[in-house]
DNA sequence: ACAATGAATCGACAGAGTTCAATCTATCTG
DNA sequence: CAGATAGATTGAACTCTGTCGATTCATTGT
């Protein structure tokens, strides 16, 4: 490996399209479940504020969460877990720090999951 | 009382205005508990179909909801309880039924909130 | 190689959520 | 009024989730 630090992409998804619009038909339980993951996921306050803190600036450190969100190092190491087994954030480990960005096409799908 | 059936709606809101969007800036404390609330009552995979049902037929009791669902009469009130709660569902009792309707301005609501 | 540092993992614990049987309440029908 | 029925509530069992201390892993700099 060289010396130039490596850029590794954390997290990725398959991005599955996942589900289909619930306000048009009755959902299958297998759409309804994976749609319940990715809900989840948001549906927690510190998760959420996350998000927006990420979104807000575009790429974020690990390290710079910990402070605004007031919550332990292993506590934001959880939830930017979730969101990115979510699909709704990625990081790149640069070095000894992961940046994380917003999957903004992510975010589309629920929107659209949750009626055009 | 007249012997017509009233006409009484059930789990009502304040339909508070609910939040910022999350892309935008960074969440209060506040908005995030909020918001996180609404998409809970959404991240579960029965409330997800429930929803679904409802919508695709306009309007459904809740004994219609128990089959499709294969769910216990007091788990499906209890799923209509919270949804209701959330503002996601308005329910209207009439004689011994309750008819459920979804609340698309909710659902817009918190559509915007996931981003433009 | 070694020390320092950012992040992930593990283990434990408290609190919340899902589910259903049993029960209670409200309403309709005979 | 009595019986039947739709829904809400209660209580208990079980699972899931958020949190953090301690530890381990990975990477950088000396």
């Amino acid at each position: 490996m060289g010396r130039r630090a490596a850029e590794l992409v954390v997290g990725a998804q398959d991005a599955a399209p996942c589900c289909g619009v619930i306000t048009t038909a009755p959902l299958s339980e297998a759409d309804a479940k994976r749609l319940a993951v990715i809900l989840g996921a948001l549906a927690d306050p510190v998760r959420l504020r996350l998000l927006s803190i990420v979104a807000a600036q575009h790429e974020v450190c690990s390290c710079d969460l910990e402070a605004p969100l007031a919550k332990s190092q292993p506590t934001i190491s959880h939830h930017t877990k979730v969101l990115a087994e979510a699909g709704l954030l990625v990081g790149e480990k640069r070095g000894r720090w992961v940046w994380w960005r917003i999957e903004p096409a992510r975010l589309a799908e629920v929107r659209q999951a949750l009626g055009s």
